[in-house]
DNA sequence: CAGGGTGTACCACAAATGCGGCACACCCTG
DNA sequence: CAGGGTGTGCCGCATTTGTGGTACACCCTG
């Protein structure tokens, strides 16, 4: 059996060569080129043509994320691993959407990293779960309302709010005015408590909507007539 | 340090034995409880309260989705992590909308079990990399087309809505992001453009609705019918 | 009475948001 | 071609929001 391609773009010097001898006692992985900048990609990847590609995302000129869409342009197969120091959503999205199918941070084990590039040959997507958690946290927003038969079954037997969501009265009241778009000050004069309160009441409301902004819970809260039935 | 509390749900009998032997091993993780099937999900969480449950997804009667929606509602921080052989993507997605945090298949090996449930309290979400692979293909069907000139174009003669409110097609499609509870980055990260530019879109959203939040401009928006209609 | 849930309040710190301004490129349209 | 509208990007700064604690008083209920 051939052994899998793979070219690395990484710019720190140590890192790199570590990486190299890594997978030089790997013997169903070989280390076809390195480089440590990205000016070359498009050039590299249609000369090696390699199965998989690890991808630093901090590196001068071109950086990583957009070097991963000249790597999917010009061999479309290649399979692109990041790696990265950093959990910034803003790079996560960018890099999974410009073709990345792998998200490690450069914390992962030699071990993690050596059989990431066999699962994402073999077509799976390597994740750390500090980033899997992020992606789901977008997914979860984008997506419609789940009806689970029970929860259906619940909807149409009792249509108490406070019961169904598991909040209580005065954490109702608040989300009412969430829903109103009042910041916590106005909730607070509002209600003649202190803005502190406001947050601890609110704090309750995130854990059970499961949600963690105003944003998520007035969306949710009106999209599923929690409040703002006026 | 109390060890994480630890609820299994798995119906059976080898595996969960086999699951419940892997854990005594465990200091740091102490398995409370382990049942056969669901039919008391609800109590369980309550009376156990665990930081963490593996749930299987297929069990005679409740099954595991429906199960998870119930522990989510019940204890909505204890992490569930769903434990399965086959790779069906609607009952992925379906776990996932209804709250579980992380999805393994059950050929991992023990110590990425053992691992997985450390990880999944930690804040991550441990993947099986097949899994991370359908999150991230459904991932990438639900972004944003770049805007071609002609697609704008179009936009500005049809959009009705557009015209009534002022505004832009761009204001209307970062009005629908707010709508659906995404922060700065989030939206920077869907529409692939910098946050300070999402700023400066919501800045010309906000002098047009005569608001200044987001809560007040998702509120605006929801209850005329401006934006999430899906 | 002990314990749980609720409502109140405070502290400290990190991250996100809101506001002001500046700049440039593109595409229309007069 | 000049100008306006739009989309993009960046800088700085003040405020708001989010997260994690701790604390105490009240009201139930077993």
């Amino acid at each position: 059996m051939t052994p899998l391609r793979l070219v690395i773009f990484e710019d720190n010097n140590d890192f790199r060569e570590s990486l190299l001898h890594l997978f030089r006692f790997t013997p169903d992985v070989e280390v076809v080129a390195a480089y440590p900048d990205c000016s070359g990609v498009r050039n590299a990847v249609t000369q090696w043509k390699p199965e998989v590609v690890l991808m630093d995302i901090d590196m001068p000129g071109l950086n990583g994320i957009e070097a991963t869409a000249a790597v999917k342009e010009a061999s479309p197969t290649t399979q692109v691993v990041m790696l990265t120091v950093s959990e910034e959503e803003d790079r996560i999205f960018q890099a999974l959407r410009n073709g990345a199918t792998g998200y490690l941070l450069k914390k992962s084990g030699p071990d993690e990293l050596v059989e990431s590039v066999r699962l994402v040959h073999k077509g799976g997507s390597p994740m750390s779960p500090a980033i899997a958690r992020k992606v789901l946290q977008f997914f979860h927003l984008t997506q419609a309302i789940p009806q689970t038969p029970a929860a259906v079954q619940k909807a149409v037997e009792i249509d108490d709010e406070a019961l169904a969501t598991g909040l209580t009265p005065r954490e109702q009241e608040i989300l009412e005015a969430l829903v109103d778009g009042l910041s916590y000050k106005m909730i607070a004069a509002k209600h003649f408590i202190s803005t502190d309160t406001v947050k601890n009441h609110i704090q309750g409301i995130y854990r059970k909507l499961h949600v963690n902004s105003k944003g998520e819970a007035i969306s949710y809260a009106l999209k599923r007539g929690l409040a703002g039935n006026r």
